[in-house]
DNA sequence: CGAGTTTGACCGGCGC
DNA sequence: GCGCCGGTCAAACTCG
């Protein structure tokens, strides 16, 4: 019954837009001779070069990515199989911490409504034909990316370049935070799946577990307007503010991860499944980087290129395209 | 009017 | 077997 009132379009950051905008068609637009044009020319082959070679290497590292997170599945499979199984998650109880209130009755329960709906998934009566997707049920492609949002984003929304439909939210037990659950628009030629959560304890990160590969490009495809790039997704450095009229959205990967967690003392909860490799999250950061790099990087790299950095970005019209 | 979002119901796995 | 819980569905709703 909400309505959107608290939405507020304060996440309205284009990137690129104006797909059909292309001011210069041609390598050799032989406008006034000035030596910054060539140096220009020079320094977009290069780029293309680059591109090229970036996105080899993210192909690369998303296969070795594919197989270090299949087999550390093994692995972790194989840990809890042979562990005793105690350790849980933080016991219900907990002090102090706002926790949900677990028991805070159903309100209104089913009672008279049983109208039974329709639900056979499959009318004809002869259902599993086997064409449910792939089997491959060892198979379980499912990367964890974090994303550093802004405190006052409140919808779930991960700019990773593609294009999701929303198709579900829950609460979970253990995270006070929602998780909405997205699919890839071009579904269902592309099953992808993603979700996407807050930190239960750090509000300002998101993290987003994807599911599966996309058997296409991205909406912004490889090809890119000369436009500036609001978003600057170097693995290292806080991206600054760019025009700064507006809070834009800030994504920035997390890179290092050396978190500050502070342990809750007195918890006495056996932790027990804190124990990841850091080399493992290492990966993870790189994927998350080498992904979030490829359009952000190809669009501020061009930005800079074609000199028109920043200017008042009045757009605004995809906002959660990118 | 169509596409996308919201939101409660439904379903299956898992632990007790 | 029952209930919890995460994931998905789909009707209702909203927006352009
Ligand atoms: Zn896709």
């Amino acid at each position: 019954m909400e309505p959107s009132a608290w939405i507020d379009s304060s996440l309205s950051l284009a990137l690129n837009l104006n797909p059909h905008y292309h001011p210069h068609p041609h390598p050799h637009p032989a406008p006034p001779p000035k030596p910054q044009i060539k140096e220009a020319e020079e320094l977009a082959e290069e780029l293309s070069r680059v591109i090229g070679e970036n996105r080899k290497l993210t192909e690369m590292l998303a296969a070795m990515y594919e197989s270090y997170t299949a087999l550390q599945t093994q692995f972790e499979d194989l840990m809890r199989r042979t562990s005793a199984g105690s350790a849980k998650r933080k016991s219900p109880e907990s002090g102090g911490d706002g926790v949900q209130t677990d028991q805070s009755s159903s309100s209104s329960d089913d009672e008279s409504n049983v109208f039974k709906k329709p639900r056979e998934s499959c009318s004809g009566g002869n259902c599993g034909g086997g064409a449910v997707a792939a089997g491959l049920m060892s198979r379980k492609p499912s990367s964890r990316v974090l994303v550093r949002i802004d405190k006052s984003d409140t919808s779930l929304i991960v700019k990773d370049g593609y294009q999701w439909r929303k198709y579900g939210q829950k609460v979970t037990r253990d995270n006070p935070s929602p998780r909405a659950y997205f699919k890839c628009s071009f579904a269902p030629s592309c099953q992808v799946k993603k979700k996407v959560q807050r930190s239960a304890e750090d509000q300002t990160m998101l993290v987003a577990t994807y599911d599966g590969e996309h058997n296409h490009l991205p909406p912004s495809e490889t090809e890119l307007p000369p436009h500036r790039s609001p978003v600057t997704t170097t693995n290292s450095v806080a991206s600054s503010a760019i025009g700064s009229s507006k809070p834009t959205v800030t994504l920035d990967l997390i890179q290092p991860v050396e978190e500050a967690r502070l342990d809750r003392a007195g918890s006495g909860a056996a932790e027990g499944q804190d124990s990841r490799p850091v080399f493992q999250r290492f990966i993870v950061e790189q994927m998350a980087s080498s992904l979030t790099n490829d359009p952000g990087f190809k669009a501020a790299v061009a930005a800079v290129i074609s000199g028109r950095m920043m200017d008042g970005n009045k757009g605004g019209m995809l906002g959660k395209w990118l």
